[in-house]
DNA sequence: TTGCTCGACCCTAACGATCGTTAGGGTACC
DNA sequence: GGTACCCTAACGATCGTTAGGGTCGAGCAA
C-alpha cells in the first residue's frame, strides 16, 4: 500500500464522516501523521482527493453490474443487481457514502463526468425493469419507471443503515422478496 | 413575513443548495442584501439557522403523519403515509433536503434532539407494517422490518428527484401500487 | 404639532482563527 | 544521483463573530 493510496483511503473515510467541506487539509494531515503542507507532495489540490474517491465509487458500482449474466431471467437479474449494489456499499462504505452524497462538491468537468456515470448507472437499473415488462416476465401493467425509482432510491439510501459485518446478500434478497411479490401477498386480478 | 423568517428561509435554501459548511455567513448576507455583520442582530450563531431548519422539518414530517386516521385499514394508512411524506418534501423541498442530509452538522444537545425526532418518525412508519402483519392485512410471512426499511429509504431519497410542480399524490400512489402488489404481479404460493 | 424614546434594522471595521496552497530545504533508502 | 517522503514557515484569503455607532418610523407625552 503506497502512501498515496493510504491518503485516498483516509480522505474517503473523513469525507464520509464529516463531509468534504467539513474536512480540512489539516484533518487529513493529522490522519496521515504528517504536516499539512506535506500532503502536496502527493496531490495538487483537495479536489483531487474528492474526484478520486468519486471515480473509485463509479468504477465499483458499474463493475458490480457488469458481472450479471445477460441471459438470466429478469427477476434474477434484479436480485443480482440488488446484491451487487449492497455488496459495494458494504465493502467500500466510505467510498459509497462519498459517492452518493458529496458529488455536488465536485467542480468543473470532473463534476459532469461523475454526474454522467451516476446517470448511466441509474439507466442500467431502469432498463432491467423496462425489459422485464416488455418480455412479459413482470406484470404487464407495471409502472416500470416508478419501480426502478423505488429500488434506486432505496439502495441509494443504504449507506445510512447498512452494517458491513452483517449478511449483506441475505438482506438484498429480503429486499428483493418484498419488491417482487409486494407486502399484501396476493395479486389484484385485472 | 418578518425579516427574521426571511433569513430562515434563505438559510434553508442555501443549505439545501450548497450544504451547511459550503454556505458562508457572507453568502447568507448577500442573499439578504445586507452586510454579514448585520445578520447577528437576528441570530446568535450560524448553528441557530441550521437547528431551526431542522426543527421545522421534524415538525412538518410528524404533522403529516398525525393527520392519518387511526381506524383506516393498514394498506390505506401506508398509502396516506407515502402521500404525506412526499407532500412535505414537495411543499418544503429546501427544508426537507436539509432535514435529510445536513443533520450531522448539528452540534451538542440539539443534535441529539433532532436525531431522536428522526428515529421516532421512522418508528412510526415501521409500526404500520408490523401492525399490518399482526392484524393479517399484510401477508403473514412478511418481513415487516425490511418492508419498512425499503419504504423509508425510498422516501428519504425523494428530495433528489421530486419535482414540486408535478402531481405528487399520484406519484405516491404509484409507489404504493408497486409496494403493495410487487413487480411480478402474482403471488408465489407456498 | 412638536419632542422624545424605543425597537427594529443596518452599517463599517476589525478581531483571531483557520482555510487551501506554496516555497525551499532536508533526510534516507534504492 | 535519483526518488520518495517529510519538514518549517509563511502566503493571502476567507471564516464566524463582535463592537460600536447610525438611521428611521411608530408610539406616546407635552
Amino acid at each position: 500500500m503506497t502512501r498515496r493510496n493510504e491518503l485516498t483511503r483516509q480522505a474517503a473515510r473523513l469525507f464520509a464522516q464529516k463531509g468534504y467541506h467539513g474536512t480540512s487539509i489539516g484533518d487529513l494531515a493529522e490522519a496521515m501523521g504528517v504536516q499539512k503542507g506535506s500532503l502536496y507532495a502527493h496531490i495538487s489540490s483537495k479536489q483531487d482527493l474528492l474526484y478520486e474517491t468519486m471515480a473509485e465509487g463509479a468504477r465499483a458500482f458499474h463493475g458490480g453490474l457488469d458481472a450479471i449474466p445477460d441471459e438470466a431471467p429478469v427477476t434474477e437479474k434484479i436480485r443480482l443487481a440488488l446484491r451487487s449494489h449492497l455488496q459495494v456499499v458494504a465493502d467500500q462504505l466510505d467510498v459509497a457514502t462519498v459517492f452518493v452524497q458529496e458529488w455536488r462538491y465536485l467542480e468543473g468537468d470532473r463534476r459532469e463526468e461523475i454526474v454522467g456515470e451516476r446517470r448511466r448507472y441509474e439507466e442500467r437499473i431502469r432498463a432491467l425493469f423496462r425489459e422485464g415488462r416488455d418480455l412479459g416476465e413482470l406484470r404487464s401493467d407495471l409502472d416500470d419507471a416508478t419501480a426502478a425509482l423505488l429500488v434506486l432510491s432505496a439502495v441509494n439510501w443504504a449507506y445510512t443503515w447498512l452494517q458491513p459485518g452483517r449478511a449483506t446478500d441475505e438482506l438484498a434478497d429480503r429486499f428483493w422478496a418484498v419488491l417482487v411479490d409486494g407486502v399484501r401477498g396476493y395479486a389484484t386480478p385485472e
